[in-house]
RNA sequence: GAUCUCGUAGCUCAGCUGGUUAGAGCAUUUGACUUUUAAUCAAAGGGUCAUGGGUUCGAAUCCCAUCGAGAUCACCA
C-alpha cells in the first residue's frame, strides 16, 4: 500500500474517533447542482440563499482560517467556500481544523449547506453553513488539472488504465463522460425514431444452439442441464426474421453480438447492433428510413449534420450519395467488373494488387477489390447497392439484375456503419444458397454459413416480402462522439486479465 | 496470430552512448496564511525502475524470456 493510503485509513480511525461516521447511513437529500447554481444565479434577480448539494471534493485550497474548494457532481464542478467560525460557530473549531483541512481528502463525497455568492474575482461559490462527510475515499485519484489557458496538466492518459479502471477515467475525464452520454443519446434517438413509427422493440436469445445471420467465428459454452453446446450469438437476424414471419409489422432490437475474432481499434468480442426488419418494404425503402434517422441522430447531437471526425467534417444531410457496387469499384479504380467471371476477376484482382487466395469465390473477389480500392476513400456517407449473391445468402436476388442482390451498405469514414437487405422470403431459394455456403465451407471457408432447419421451416410457412437493417451501433458511435478507437465507445473494452491486483 | 513501440513515486514525465545515495512537477505529511482558483511560502516523507534470467568490477540503462498495453497488418462489424 502507498503512503497515501495508509495515511488515508488513519483517517478513517480518526473520524470515527471524532464522532464522524465516515460512510453514513442517512440519506443527504440536495436541493440543486453545480450547472443549476452557475446556470441561475444571479445576485439580484435570483439570489439564492439555501442551496443544499452533494459531490466529491476535487481541489482544496487552505488559507488558515477560510479555505476555498471544488465539488464535482453529475452535473460539474462548482466552488466552494467554507469559513471555520461559519461551519464552527461554537468554540470547538475540530470540525474545521481537523476533520476538513486533515481528514478530507481529495475524492470524498462531501454534502455542503449554504448560500451563493459572487467572490472577488467574480466566481460563482457556494459559502458553507454546514458540511458533512458523505463518502471516504480510500484510494487517492489522479489530480488532473486545468490552467487559466485551458492547458491540462498531469492528465490521466494512459490508455491501460483508462480502460481497466473506467470509473477513475470517468471522474477524473469530463469528455470521457460526454462521449457515453453522447452515445446513450444516439441510441435514444434512434429507438423514438422507430418506436414512433410502431416497430416493436424485442428481445431474442443470446444463447443458440446453431449461429446464424452471419459470417463469423463464434464463442462456444454449455449448457449444463441440457447437456449440449451453445453458443453466443453472432447475429439475430435470423430470429426477428421469425418474429416478421409470426406477425410482426416491424421489430428490432439493441443487441449485444459476439464474434470470436481479432481484437483492434475497430473490434471488439462483444459489440452493439441494432437490427430492424419491416414487413411489406423493400431495401430501397430502408435507404431512405436509414437516411433520415441517422441525419436525426446527427441534428440530436451536435445540432447540425455536421459532425467533426478527426480532421473531417461528415455531413449526414440527406440525400446521401448513392453507387452501386460496381459504379463504386469503376470510380475508384477505373476498372468496369460487370458480367466478369471468377477467372477475370481473379485476373483483375491481381493487376490491382489485391491480397486474395485461392479459396475465394466469385462473390468474395469482388468485395476484396471494393475493400482495396474504393472503401478507404468513401468519407461521407455513402450507399453502395448491388451486391454479389455469392457473398449475401440471406438477400433477395435482385429484381432487374442477374447474379446480384438487393442489398445496400452504408460506408461512412471508411467503414460500414450499416447492412441491408430487401430479405430472402423464398424458402426454396434460401435452402439453395445455404447449401450453395456449405460448399464454400468445404472449400476451406471456415465463415460459411450453417443451414438452420428451423428458420427455413418458418419461412415455409411464409414471411411476408420485408426490408431488414443491421447497423454497427458502436462504429456510428465512433463517428458520432470523434473518437478513434472503439474502446473510447464501450465503457469495459475486452482486456487480458490484470496481474496482482488482489495482492495490492 | 505477426511486426514495431512502450512499462521508472498515487498521477504526468525526465534519466537510457552502463558509473556516487534514481530526479522533477502535482499529490501526500508538518507548519504559516480569513476571497483563492494550476493559490502561495517553508520543510519532510514516498521507488522490488513490470517480472525472471544473463553479460559486466558495476545494469533503470545492454541482451534473452515472460506478463501487460498501444500502433500497424491479417480476420472481421
Amino acid at each position: 500500500m502507498s503512503d497515501q493510503e495508509i495515511v488515508r485509513r488513519e483517517a478513517l480511525g480518526k473520524l470515527r474517533e471524532l464522532g464522524v461516521e465516515p460512510y453514513p447511513a442517512a440519506a443527504f437529500p440536495v436541493t440543486t447542482n453545480s450547472a443549476e447554481i452557475k446556470a441561475e444565479f444571479d445576485p439580484e434577480k435570483h439570489p439564492m440563499e439555501d442551496v443544499v448539494l452533494a459531490g466529491r471534493l476535487m481541489s482544496v485550497r487552505v488559507m488558515g482560517k477560510a479555505s476555498f474548494a471544488e465539488i464535482q457532481d453529475s452535473q460539474g464542478r462548482i466552488q466552494i467556500y467554507v469559513n471555520r467560525d461559519e461551519i464552527c460557530p461554537e468554540e470547538d473549531k475540530t470540525l474545521y481544523n481537523e476533520v476538513f483541512k486533515k481528514l478530507l481528502d481529495i475524492g470524498d463525497f462531501i454534502g455542503v449547506k449554504g448560500r451563493v455568492f459572487l467572490t472577488r474575482t467574480g466566481e460563482i461559490t457556494v459559502h458553507v453553513v454546514s458540511l458533512t462527510l458523505l463518502s471516504k475515499t480510500l484510494h487517492p485519484l489522479p489530480i488532473v488539472k486545468v490552467d487559466a489557458e485551458g492547458q491540462v496538466h498531469d492528465a490521466f492518459s494512459d490508455p491501460e488504465q483508462r480502460y481497466r479502471q473506467r470509473y477513475v477515467d470517468l471522474v477524473v475525464n469530463p469528455e470521457v463522460r460526454n462521449t457515453f452520454i453522447q452515445r446513450s443519446k444516439m441510441i435514444r434517438v434512434m429507438r423514438e425514431f422507430m418506436s414512433s413509427r410502431g416497430y416493436l422493440e424485442v428481445e431474442t436469445p443470446i444463447l443458440q444452439p446453431l449461429y446464424g445471420g452471419a459470417l463469423a467465428k463464434p464463442f462456444k459454452t454449455h449448457h449444463n442441464t441440457l447437456d449440449m453446446t451453445l453458443f453466443l450469438r453472432i447475429a439475430n437476424e435470423l430470429y426477428l426474421k421469425r418474429l416478421i414471419v409470426g406477425g410482426f409489422d416491424g421489430v428490432f432490437e439493441f443487441a449485444k453480438n459476439f464474434r470470436n475474432e481479432g481484437m483492434s481499434r475497430f473490434h471488439n468480442p462483444e459489440f452493439t447492433v441494432m437490427e430492424l426488419y419491416v414487413a411489406y418494404q423493400d431495401c430501397f425503402w430502408m435507404m431512405d428510413f436509414y437516411e433520415e434517422m441517422i441525419e436525426q441522430v446527427a441534428i440530436a447531437l451536435h445540432g447540425s449534420t455536421e459532425v467533426k471526425v478527426g480532421d473531417k467534417v461528415i455531413d449526414f444531410k440527406r440525400p446521401w450519395k448513392r453507387y452501386t457496387m460496381f459504379e463504386a469499384i469503376q470510380e475508384y479504380t477505373g476498372v468496369d467488373i460487370t458480367g466478369m467471371n471468377e477467372d477475370e476477376l481473379r485476373k483483375t484482382a491481381r493487376e490491382l494488387h489485391v491480397p486474395i487466395d485461392e479459396t475465394m469465390g466469385k462473390g468474395k473477389l469482388i468485395d476484396e477489390i471494393f475493400g482495396t480500392h474504393a472503401e478507404p476513400k468513401l468519407i461521407q456517407p455513402t450507399f453502395i447497392t448491388d451486391y454479389p449473391v455469392e457473398m449475401s445468402p440471406l438477400a433477395k436476388k435482385h429484381r432487374d439484375h442477374e447474379g446480384l442482390v438487393e442489398r445496400f451498405e452504408v460506408v461512412c469514414n471508411a467503414k460500414e456503419i450499416a447492412n441491408a437487405f430487401t430479405e430472402l422470403n423464398d424458402p426454396i431459394d434460401q435452402r439453395q444458397r445455404f447449401e450453395e455456403q456449405l460448399a464454400l465451407g468445404k472449400r476451406g471457408d471456415t465463415e460459411s454459413m450453417v443451414l438452420d432447419e428451423d428458420f427455413l421451416r418458418s419461412l415455409e410457412y411464409g414471411m411476408p416480402p420485408t426490408a431488414g437493417i443491421g447497423v454497427g451501433i458502436d462504429r456510428l458511435a465512433m463517428i458520432m462522439t470523434n473518437s478513434d478507437s472503439i474502446q473510447d465507445v464501450i465503457f469495459f473494452p475486452q482486456m487480458r486479465p490484470e496481474k496482482n491486483i488482489a495482492s495490492e
